[in-house]
DNA sequence: TTGACATGAAACTATTCGGTATCATATAAA
DNA sequence: TTTATATGATACCGAATAGTTTCATGTCAA
């Protein structure tokens, strides 16, 4: 009987990506760091709609936020969305057994040359 | 300037993807095939609540649904996660670039072999 | 110092979400 | 043919979402 619910280890992301808007905010902060009223520039939503979307990305850790003068440069956080990643893996097995064991494989290599 | 967002294929599986309590529905289809009853089984939620769950699911093809006399089992659709991950793998490159080309490489022999 | 500008924040609205309780229907079993 | 069981479906509730408008604050520049 599940009752405490083992959350994932991140609730907020799998949240934070459920909005097609923020999804749309993440792919633009991968070619580059943004001010609000630049990533508010690539919609039509207003000013505050977008503050509050960044602000659950922030939450989630998806994306970072740093006071520059009197802006805030949004930037991208790819590990939030490895998190995702590595839950979404677990399933890995079903379409692709060979990729998984390839991946395992490639991970601890790259374990390896970490040190 | 965005304004239709170019949605990505598979909206509703994002969204189904955001609620813990579905989260785990789909780890326990990963072990077998259910019926709502027995998912219910797992929770302490109500079945009424445990059919929107499933219901969520299956709107976002992440599970499929099939009538076996006055049951009905629910199973796994694995193919609909593999959009989520798709799209994740955008952003592969940010945390292991020599994966994503790996990646690559498998699934073009996968493709060798499926003919 | 004053004005322009980038952002913060509050208050409000409509809709969706996650949940409940309740009742209806269809099938299996006695 | 009853009766029990598995599910469907509806109505309702409180909280969270996604958006707006409006106003306040802080910083750069003239």
């Amino acid at each position: 009987m599940i009752d405490t619910i083992p959350t994932s280890p991140d609730q907020s992301a799998f949240r934070a990506l459920a909005d097609p808007t923020r999804r749309q905010i993440l792919m633009l902060l991968s070619d580059q760091d943004m001010t609000i009223g630049e990533v508010v520039d690539h919609f039509t939503i207003t000013r505050p709609a977008v503050k509050k979307h960044l602000a659950m990305l922030e939450y989630g850790q998806l994306i970072s936020v740093h006071p520059r003068g009197r802006e805030r440069i949004n930037r991208l956080e790819p590990l939030g969305l490895k998190s995702v990643a590595d839950w979404l893996s677990y399933f890995d097995r079903f379409w692709d057994t060979r990729l998984a064991a390839l991946k395992g494989a490639v991970e601890k290599e790259e374990r390896k040359s970490d040190d």
